[in-house]
DNA sequence: TCTAAGTTTAGAACGATTCTAATTTGGTGC
DNA sequence: GCACCAAATTAGAATCGTTCTAAACTTAGA
């Protein structure tokens, strides 16, 4: 079972529970909050507590299999893309799209006045259609 | 007294709560949390509760005299700037330093893809020395 | 099989914010 | 100046997401 294998190679034992999350996150669920996880690990048969979903998702983000979000309003999400990048929420279906680190430009200014650690940013509106 | 002023131009009747507050926000303190606001009010002679901070900040962030930024991990702060604008945090200090809307460019693509309402960046590192 | 360390759990605790319901304030018309 | 009413303030309860606690359970390895 590869979900077993990453965990593994992560250094994180791969207990029922924390296949289970992990079959979640890396397969089924895209940018959950630790809420969802909790209802879509308990709709299944197994049952995990919400204890259980939070210290899983904050040791899958310390070894680095997954990232935090905090969106503002109190919307955190985790997010299986690693790196660098960007997030665009819709306004009215609350969808949430990965946007590339080319999405941006920070100004020369900028990138002489700071050593820089991260840069995040949140783009809101709707999707025009056609897009996705 | 101009703070009195300002309030009522906005709607906003200028209690006594009121005008403190808004010398605290508009006046001293820069990018404020709501306990900062809370603990700079009561610092001085007048008392002001809690839910009134809240309140206050609340109707001068409807009122356009100020905007709300959630910058993650909880916090939350007061800006009177209220102009289009992105935040550095310096990593080390706390402090908050504001970015220029140009600081930031849209790819083409975004700007292609989305109706965008609204772009919020937060930039995270050290202040270069000699900066400020 | 036994042990010790690591994991899971329910429920308590927490911090930020909002709500509730009672009290106080302050502007308006007299 | 006085009474009235709506608006504002307040303390404390409630709420929400998250973390902590301490006990019970699992599991890997000797």
């Amino acid at each position: 079972m590869d979900m077993k294998d990453k965990l593994a190679q992560a250094g994180i034992r791969p207990t029922a529970q924390r296949t289970l999350i992990a079959e979640l996150v890396f397969g089924g669920l895209a940018h959950p909050s630790a809420d969802e996880v909790l209802k879509a690990a308990t709709s299944q048969s197994k049952s995990v507590s919400q204890a259980t979903v939070y210290n899983t998702l904050n040791a899958f983000v310390e070894a680095g299999l997954l990232q935090q979000f905090d969106l503002g309003s109190g919307r955190v999400i985790y997010d299986c893309n690693t790196n660098n990048h960007h997030h665009f929420i819709d306004d009215v279906t609350g969808e949430i799209i990965d946007l590339a680190p080319s999405d941006v430009r920070l100004s020369e200014h900028c990138a002489a006045r700071f050593d820089v650690n991260s840069v995040h940013m949140v783009v809101r509106g709707t999707l025009r259609h056609g897009q996705s």
